[in-house]
DNA sequence: CCCCCCCC
């Protein structure tokens, strides 16, 4: 039995009880004679709702906690909390001051309630899903989860409305949500890469933010309303209403990422290629791979494809950052693959297409159609002046999703809202980011009633986005000549009306767009690494330079470069972590190792370079990382850069290093571990060492195991595998918008702490030792250092004995190098001392080079210290040795000589095969003297004992290290995943084609996140089948259920008129001329075009 | 215009 309930009034809140019953419940414990039958019914009610809702709630917080923002926090203790303790809480507790103050808690409960999932929902739900791990069941699982939102929505705002249902719903509902958090609870991590992608978060924040204000506008302010009305109750139905729409949008378009992209070719993409269309992904076949004939031997391998869209087929270049995509294998003949990101470029009357990322969505696949070189096509058809495939734009924002089919008749004039894309304005959202007011009248009218159709001209398109569309440029029939762009016009010029004018501002390019075709260029981008000033000197004299490591908004990257003069001037200027925008300087060729961008070329700084402090842009991410599993490193060759991201296990001192030429440096080793099972050492050099060493060791030592995200370490060959820092590495530490490590510390806290890790870095049985540690008689037994290489070991041991004889020499203090000489000299009588190596007298300097033997409870072995271990097991330099040997007697001597021996050291031995005389003989060489800690001592054999517990055998020698060298998946995947494309969709279809900026308008950088996707509340949908262009008014409101089929022509996933974004500063005018200009279309979806792993943004 | 990524 719904909505019993009546308003009762504040000033008497037990009017319906007798002052004597009054009293004796104020006596009594028992609440509940304080009140009507009818009364406790409902608060018994609330009470049950209450308490499963907050027990439900809790772990859904608890999960997605770690994940919000503190914003997203703050908003939800703040009205999260109230709405519960409010509604619910307060009615277990007091009853009465429930009933007294029930008015004013549903006021709050109604305001909150319209933020509660876009707070819990869209914030914390998205956090949690960015994470990028595909679960096949993702999709459907996601739905379910979000219906069960949905759902849980719609009874608290039904609630909240005074509304009452019965309680066996509530009751229903939340036991299938229980069984949703169980399975839930289950799994790491719901993802879908289509609802990961940046620009889809912001459009579905922006949805439920502006159907919260459209809500609260709706909704009456006064209290009194509140209570059961038949418009209390519709409002009710409308917020419910809304709450399904605003969690099932992402929902539907969340599910059919994939298919949709396989669905097929793409129509008219090659036209699109050609035309230089860029902004939507374009799914297209390789019918043909070829590697390019190369003049220059030395220029890197290139190849070229055939790609076609099943009707049409055009030869493209590949980027050489993607050869390895075709000579790895995965990208060959009959693959379908996704072209994300492309550039057109007219050279010597040819259209270069050169492919910067594409997807492959099917590596292998039947040959669709019979498609026909694009070139003669178009050559075949213009003298006929018809037939030839104009650019098609795809997912034209009202123009639907898949855009006209190729074979559409233009040619008669379009039919009534033709590919005026529909009033795509008209969208009762009106654009959810506020669109600017001219929007709908803007374009929204379709194509002047004279056009006359469209022309049925050939691409007619390019004109539009040079921008210089004049209007209307069809109709006239004769098209303009197809502007040579060369360069995407980049975000700022998004709906800037043309930019024929002089103000034009310079083009930005992607980063991944930058070649050397195009000399005039702005990038816009974030400094992620930057050098110290470096100097040199060489056959060509001195000289310094600086360099600095740029990160897009697309996720290109590119090293910069300074020399000398701009080194001085630009160095000081530029900080690590700012947003430039900078021109004017040279490409070339990257060359030698030291630069780890992904980029083939290399910006240098000229005198008329220009850098450009900008104000921070969120959609540039502060690094970009590409992230390996440590176990992968095994078969990383030494040198490779590895992005890693790992639980710090162990933190071991720091030392310091003495380096070959004398100067010192930091050293500190910790032990990193991820989920693959492995753990590896990671040698932390110089700056690291403060700069996040003793952060980490910090942390370890309060206990908590720190997760760092790593990018650019260096993979080495050192006793199995080991990574160490260089000057490019970036370490963050518990980063919070990097989920794959809230996925790791998730890992680790729940069980993955307790799992084995195999070390990667052979090393001894714990203690946080490098190498490993053995007894004396293991030496023997395990033959080590009998082989090629060298070993290194650690044992606990005693010097047994000390050799007096020849401990000390005089060694040549002459230079080799930029090392002391060392070698013995000889006394060549006269009071002067020979060196044969350098060839002439120098002053001696007395070194030791001492034999001992070194006792533990296993055995014996002869060993030699050098100088360093000498001092520290003598004490004294070797000098005053002498000068003691010299002067005291044998006993005297003999006594200091046995006082330092029988002492406890832990010594680090090299191991090595030394032959003489025919004979092989392990040569024991000590490294390092360490006086005997027994605290570590003690852990350590706490350590085996505890190995021993376990079945395992703490003195077993440790697998060796993978050796095969297997050349590392490079670009391949990780490149691949990138989502650089796009970009310049919602430039162009702002510009030129008049459209809604696609998706992607939010994508580029300078604003409008609203991008265009559809429109407000309901502008997904539509897909009517009709076979027209536009279409897009059904985007307006359409059904849910289906998916516009891309490539099937329906309109509708437009929609919106999202694509002006209100921060653009456009006047009416200039969007009338947009409107004249571009007509048909407009920017579009492009949604699916984020399925390329985006989570690697941050 | 071109630089070292360290140690046992």
């Amino acid at each position: 039995m719904a909505a019993v309930h009546s308003d009762v009034s504040p000033q008497q809140p037990g009017g319906l009880v007798s002052p004597t019953a009054q009293a004796a419940a104020a006596r009594r414990p028992d609440w509940r004679s304080a009140f009507t039958a009818e009364e406790v019914r409902q608060l018994e009610f609330d009470r049950v709702v209450g308490w499963s809702s907050l027990f439900m709630l809790g772990p859904f917080v608890a999960r997605v906690w770690p994940h919000l923002a503190l914003r997203d926090s703050l908003q939800y203790v703040v009205f999260g909390a109230p709405v519960v303790t409010l509604m619910w809480g307060v009615s277990s507790y007091f009853p009465r001051a429930y009933l007294r103050h029930r008015k004013q808690a549903m006021v709050v409960c109604r305001l909150t309630v319209f933020w509660l999932p876009v707070v819990v929902g869209v914030a914390a739900f998205d956090a949690t899903i960015r994470q990028p791990v595909a679960l096949p069941v993702g999709g459907p699982f996601l739905t379910a989860f979000m219906l069960f939102l949905a759902t849980r929505t719609w009874l608290m705002v039904y609630s909240a409305s005074a509304s009452r249902l019965r309680l066996g719903w509530h009751l229903a509902v939340q036991t299938v949500n229980f069984v949703r958090l169980a399975v839930w609870a289950r799994q790491p991590f719901c993802s879908s890469q289509l609802l990961a992608s940046p620009p889809l978060q912001r459009v579905i924040r922006s949805v439920h933010e502006l159907a919260a204000l459209v809500a609260a506008i709706l909704l009456p302010a006064s209290p009194t309303v509140i209570p059961q009305s038949p418009g209390a109750r519709c409002q009710a139905l409308l917020l419910c209403v809304w709450a399904l729409v605003g969690w099932l949008a992402p929902t539907v378009m969340l599910v059919p990422a994939k298919p949709w992209a396989m669905a097929q070719l793409t129509p008219g993409s090659i036209a699109n290629l050609v035309a230089g269309v860029t902004g939507q992904p374009l799914t297209v076949q390789v019918l043909c791979v070829k590697r390019l004939q190369n003049a220059q031997s030395v220029a890197p391998e290139r190849f070229r494809m055939l790609l076609s869209d099943g009707e049409y087929s055009h030869s493209c270049m590949l980027a050489t950052q993607l050869t390895e995509l075709v000579t790895s294998g995965q990208l060959k003949e009959g693959a379908i693959i996704v072209l994300h990101d492309y550039i057109c470029n007219q050279v010597q009357n040819k259209k270069v297409v050169i492919v910067l990322n594409l997807e492959i969505v099917q590596p292998d696949a039947e040959k669709v159609g019979n498609p026909q070189l694009y070139d003669k096509a178009v050559a075949a058809a213009a003298p006929a002046g018809a037939g030839a495939p104009p650019p098609v734009e795809n997912g034209g924002a009202a123009g639907g999703y898949g855009g006209p089919p190729p074979q559409q008749q233009y040619g008669g004039g379009p039919p009534a809202g033709g590919y005026g894309g529909a009033p795509a304005g008209g969208a009762p959202a009106g654009g959810y980011g506020g669109a600017p007011p001219g929007g709908p009248a803007g374009y929204g009218g379709g194509p002047p009633a004279g056009a006359g159709g469209y022309g049925g001209g050939p691409p007619a398109g390019p004109g539009g986005y040079g921008g210089a569309a004049p209007g209307g440029p069809y109709g006239g029939g004769a098209p303009p000549a197809p502007a040579q762009y060369g360069a995407p016009p980049g975000p700022q010029y998004r709906g800037s009306g043309p930019v024929a004018r002089n103000e034009a501002p310079s083009h930005i390019m992607p980063i991944n767009a930058l070649n050397s075709y195009q000399n005039r260029w702005t990038i816009k981008a974030r400094v992620t690494q930057k050098s110290d000033i470096r100097r040199y000197s060489n056959a060509r004299g001195e000289g310094r330079f600086f360099s600095f490591d740029l990160l897009d908004a697309q996720g290109g990257e590119i090293r910069v470069v300074g020399w000398n003069d701009q080194c001085d001037r630009w160095e000081p200027q530029v900080e690590q972590g700012k947003v430039y925008l900078i021109s004017k300087c040279s490409l070339r060729h990257k060359r030698g190792n030291f630069n780890q961008t992904r980029h083939q070329f290399e910006i240098h700084l000229e005198n008329q370079s220009q850098v450009e402090l900008c104000p921070d842009e969120d959609d540039i991410p502060q690094l970009f990382f590409n992230f390996t599993k440590i176990s992968t490193v095994e078969d990383t060759p030494p040198n490779n850069m590895v992005d890693l991201c790992a639980v710090v296990e162990s933190c071991m001192d720091a030392s310091t290093i003495t380096r070959r030429d004398g100067t010192e440096v930091q050293k500190r080793p910790i032990i990193l571990r991820d989920d693959s099972g492995r753990s590896i050492e990671l040698t932390l050099w110089g700056k690291y060492v403060t700069e996040s060493g003793d952060a980490l060791s910090m942390a370890l030592q309060q206990g908590t195991k720190p997760v760092v995200a790593i990018k650019n370490a260096r993979v080495g060959e050192y006793n199995g595998k080991t990574l160490s820092t260089v000057g490019g590495t970036s370490i963050l530490i518990d980063p919070l918008d990097v989920p794959e490590a809230m996925a790791m510390r998730q890992w680790y806290d729940s069980g993955g702490a307790a799992q084995a890790a195999e070390p990667l870095s052979r090393q001894g049985g714990g203690g946080g030792r490098s190498d490993r540690r053995v007894t004396l008689a293991q030496i023997k037994d395990e033959g080590m250092g009998m082989g090629e290489r060298p070993e290194w070991v650690q044992v606990n041991a005693a010097v047994t004995y000390l050799r007096s004889e020849n401990m000390y020499y005089p060694a040549c203090t002459g230079k080799v190098g930029d090392r002391q000489c060392n070698k013995k000299l000889q006394d060549n009588g006269n009071g002067g001392w020979y060196c044969e190596r350098c060839g002439g007298e120098y002053e001696p300097e007395f070194r030791y080079m001492i034999s001992m033997t070194l006792s533990d409870h296993t055995g014996e072995t002869w060993a030699t210290a050098f100088q360093e271990q000498g001092l520290d097991i003598m004490g004294k330099p070797a000098l005053e040795i002498k000068e003691m040997r010299d002067t005291l007697g044998d006993t005297e001597f003999g006594a200091y000589m046995s006082d330092l021996t029988f002492r406890h050291y832990v010594f680090k031995l090299k191991l090595a095969s030394e032959t003489y005389n025919d004979e092989t003989k392990l040569r024991v060489n000590v490294s390092q003297v360490a006086p005997l800690s027994f605290s570590q001592e003690s852990k350590k054999l706490i350590e085996q004992i505890g190995m021993l517990d376990r079945g395992q055998d703490p003195f077993a020698a440790p697998a060796p290290g993978g050796q095969q060298a297997q050349q590392a998946g490079g670009y391949g995947g990780g490149y691949g995943a990138a989502p650089q494309q796009q970009q310049q969709g919602g430039g162009y279809g702002g510009a030129g084609y008049g459209g809604a900026g696609g998706a992607q308008g939010g994508y580029g950088g300078g604003g409008g996140p609203q991008g265009g996707y559809g429109g407000g509340g309901g502008a997904y949908g539509g897909a009517p089948q009709q076979q027209q262009w536009g279409g897009g008014a059904a985007g307006a409101g359409g059904d849910f259920k289906t998916p516009p089929n891309r490539g099937q022509g329906q309109g509708g996933y437009g929609g919106a008129p999202g694509g002006y974004p209100q921060n653009q500063n456009n006047n009416q005018n200039q969007w009338g001329q947009q409107q004249g200009g571009g007509g048909y279309g407009g920017g579009g979806a492009g949604a699916p075009g984020y399925n390329a792993n985006p989570a690697n943004f941050y």
